[in-house]
DNA sequence: TATGAATGAGGATTCATTCAT
DNA sequence: AATGAATGAATCCTCATTCAT
């Protein structure tokens, strides 16, 4: 019967974190995400117990966002070469052209706040992708390595793809398609 | 500013950074590491102007280190491959070795604190190592891509590895050579 | 504002602040109470403009169902010590037995939000025993001491015994006995 | 070498203390008791721990003081009646001409923050008054009540009495003399 | 009227840096 | 130069009260 916890407003604040983490790191007040936001400072805490706890919802949600992009519309019925490609590129395409929210998630990623159940759910949505590697490797050279290890190695590399994508616009494409190829001869 | 008297002051700072940014990271107030170096808070701005600047020295030193360790006693006369594998098993045992300086350089890495001058100094300290890597991807599917760009990915590899050497020492040289075999594949 | 429907409501707060109060002091939060009574924490202030109001009809209450419990009965047919035991124990009785009453009045008793006028009119619910008082007092050597202050000082040691009945309920009926006497011996 | 810490700062903070808690209650910021001692509100944490620790500290100094002041000059060459009659009077005439110092005292008195070690050392602090009233005790009608009792209630009634004297300071000796007696005649 | 989200002033504490000794 | 106390801006979070629904 009350004014509802609004949706919009639980939006505004995540999105208002990614651009002012994003440009003031994880040290930027709550009192700014607030105000970005359009909010008052207190409101912040009718929808986030406590900063951390925005950090790690902030977190889970761009992991997730990270992953279910990168699988959308798998062309599952394509060789395993095909299909990590098409995940790979719209990885880093999207990551490429979320600069904001992937310098904060790369401030969350090395964050004390951020607990381990957070970083284990945010795991458990990259199952898809791990599943895609596991394929992917089944037969090559690094069948007997953990998969979490390859899984790792090749977040990497991702990541430092994309930080020469943002870097170097001119040759995105060019950059993205050369790490795909590295790592596909690195795994298969 | 005269030059500060004592060289050990600076080292026991340097060192004392080292263990408490590792455990508390980069938040760790400078009166913690002031008093873990034995030396008085006050003190400490008499060797570093600010926090910020111990932190960008402490980057360059550690960077430095880091390099110089991976390439001792480099077997010159033998072929890239043997060069290459020398560098890199002596990078990561060196870094699966001081879990404190791989952790407070890890926070550094990705710290606003540390300036593009900084950075840039690090990158030059690394070019004995980018020379190697600029030798071996000579003939490969790699040539014809920016050398940094490649530095950039066997670095991120490299950082992965150490991460599950750390993580599960039992199979520390399994992930080491694992790993090479895997980045050797990549770009030669 | 118009008269509040429910007094049920008013009620549960009032109770819901005892207990809350009792154990949290007074700074425990108006949306604590009343979620404790069962209320929204905007429902409260219909009830009560403040918070201070609130706690100014607490001690009120309180203070009056004490000096009723302990007038209820009086025998008034028996002589003053008779029927100032009668009153003593009864207080005694409550207060021992309504450790969160207890423990709430004497938190409101010290509070500056406590008004004047509420103390006052606090004062007055209290002329039963007041009255009783001064009758115990007419020929003893408190004769020409002021009403108020005999009342006081009455008033300490009841409560000072509360707090030992209430401490150690084993001589309960041994410590309010050996206060009525020296209250007796003080005043008649 | 470097500035030491100055127990005249220390003293200008709980006096601060004394004077701000006692008109505006243990809520007052600590901001404020700065501001009021002529030193920063960071400098305040360099005495005392916390706000907890600050009040804590009161506690115990107004207690000692207190008791001290009570018990100076006490002429034990003379009768336990005389002797307590001092006792008595010091202690009330110091708490009527240091309104600031009792006002506070009560508040901490009553507070969550004071812990049952403070509690303790207080009590400790009054031993001397407890022995006094132990040997006033001895052949009277409360010599089987529990010392802590009796002295509880002594406290009470001097409590009590101060406030009356400090409402009503024409008749300050008189409060005095009165309560004294009544004291007398509850033990003796 | 009931609800509970929204507001924003307020407050204890921290900490980089300065400065008196 | 060394020390550590002094400074005060900065920050997270609380909570009485208001207000939209």
């Amino acid at each position: 019967m009350a004014r509802p916890r609004s949706d919009d407003r639980r939006s505004a604040l995540m999105s208002a974190a990614i651009r002012v983490v994003a440009c003031r790191g994880l040290g930027a007040p709550t009192a700014t995400i607030a105000k970005e936001a359009g909010v008052s400072n207190g409101s912040l805490f009718t929808y986030f117990a406590t900063k951390a706890d925005l950090l790690n919802q902030l977190y889970i949600e761009l992991k997730s966002e990270m992953a279910a992009v990168a699988l959308d519309g798998l062309p599952t019925e394509r060789d395993m070469r095909s299909q990590m490609l098409h995940m790979w590129s719209r990885w880093l395409r999207w990551a490429a052209h979320s600069p904001e929210k992937r310098r904060t998630l790369a401030h969350l990623d090395v964050s004390d706040d951020i607990t381990p159940e957070s970083r284990q759910i945010a795991h458990q949505t990259m199952a898809g992708i791990a599943k895609l590697l596991e394929l992917s490797c089944a037969n090559g050279p690094m069948r007997d390595a953990p998969l979490g290890f390859v899984v790792a190695l090749m977040s990497a590399m991702a990541d430092t793809t994309i930080d020469f994508m943002i870097r170097d616009p001119e040759h995105s494409d060019d950059h993205c398609t050369t790490a795909f190829d590295a790592m596909w001869r690195m795994l298969a």
